[in-house]
DNA sequence: CCTTGATGAATGAACGTTCATTCTCATATA
DNA sequence: TATATGAGAATGAACGTTCATTCATCAAGG
């Protein structure tokens, strides 16, 4: 308390409780998890809970909007970078071989709620266009083509590419036993499998890239 | 009603209740659907529901069971045939190009159930075993290797095929309109760039098989 | 008249949310 | 320095609703 008093701006509080609650989430669920559980976890009482979020819909919401902006970040690295496709493999690799269970499973509790909630499968579609679009930025840029090419040839690819990262990241098989805090062990074999049909698809991308008008023609 | 009553077998009559319910499952989610709901869809009263399913959790893992014997199902056939690497194909064309909303809403709801019920947790875990057993027995018969060999070498292109397609079902992008009865539009061309990748795969899988022990030369 | 199938109102627990109240503490006042 | 003040932070009990589940009751067929 007193030290959360000490944190000024109320927006990093909010961030620093949604940390502190994304466990609960994970390990119950979100409907399984209580505001009091909730409330508990951030070390506050359930009334004050709501000085911070007005809802409990909107704490998902922020969750999203939170896990967007990081993306958004990683991905401004590869555009950003005269190596794109190394950028963007390092970037890939660091997700698939250590990933984050916590994170994960919210993302499969949003993909449930998204079929009860229109406003959370509004936010959770706007989610997945935005990184569909930034994928398809980072393809553009590292096969050189344009923009409007790229959207056109690499919306499947950059979809491909989602399909797979997500699918690792729900484990979806062999997690067995329950335990909540257990390290799960995601298969490397499975995780070096990705990988190299990841690379396959970036190596289709380059590919397809070479056929069509190239961006740096122009200058 | 009266039609109900002729109904002889009460386990047809369990399965057509299953029948009328799943779309409410995935149109409100399992928390979202009220016991109310669910008699309704089936066409009865909430009271009398509870002679078919002692509870909602029953359900779910009914619906599981059923899910499974149908997958069982079509692996058998393709132990059973003498061109596996077709049927195989084929029977996942069909799921890749023409998926059931319903059934792919309802494996996302499973899967986030799977956090806040164990029991239910451990019925997912068994039916993913489950099915990733007949896949890597069905790899076994098409890269004629025998199943310990199977077992060892192709667990994990069993989990990338299961992967693949479930992240498809799931429709990870480009959804957009939550239309309840909409046609959902898969993506073609990401349709054909999952089965090109299980083409990969499959090709995978028939490579290393040459360079193991073979299961014919034993006869 | 008894069995079977069905009803839908009743039950009780759980949950999200609200609110009257208390606490904290920096500043103002004397 | 000692005290008063007031605004924001925090509490936790209470509320109203929803929901899974149960049960007393009924209808019909043999």
């Amino acid at each position: 308390m007193t030290l959360a008093t000490i944190t000024r701006a109320p927006e990093l509080r909010s961030a620093e409780i949604l940390d502190s609650i994304k466990g609960v989430f994970a390990a119950k669920g979100f409907e399984g998890a209580s505001m009091q559980d909730l409330a508990r976890a951030a070390g506050m009482s359930a009334g004050n809970f709501y000085r911070y979020f007005p809802s409990k819909d909107a704490i998902i919401a922020a969750l999203i909007e939170r896990d967007l902006a990081e993306i958004q970040h990683e991905f401004n690295q590869i555009i950003l970078s005269n190596t794109p496709r190394e950028t963007f493999r390092n970037l890939v690799r660091a997700r698939v071989e250590a990933p984050d269970p916590r994170k994960e499973a919210i993302i499969t509790q949003i993909e449930a709620l998204a079929a009860q909630k229109p406003e959370i499968a509004a936010l959770k579609a706007r989610m997945e266009n935005e990184i569909l679009g930034y994928l398809v930025a980072a393809f553009g840029r590292i096969a050189n083509v344009g923009p409007d090419e790229s959207r056109l040839h690499f919306a499947a690819h950059g979809k491909l590419v989602m399909l797979l990262i997500r699918g690792l990241s729900i484990g979806c098989c062999a997690n067995g036993a329950p335990a909540p805090g257990a390290t799960r062990t995601p298969d490397p074999a499975l995780a070096e499998l990705v990988l190299t049909t990841l690379d396959r698809t970036l190596a289709d991308v380059v590919a397809i890239g070479t056929l069509l008008p190239r961006n740096d023609m122009k200058v």
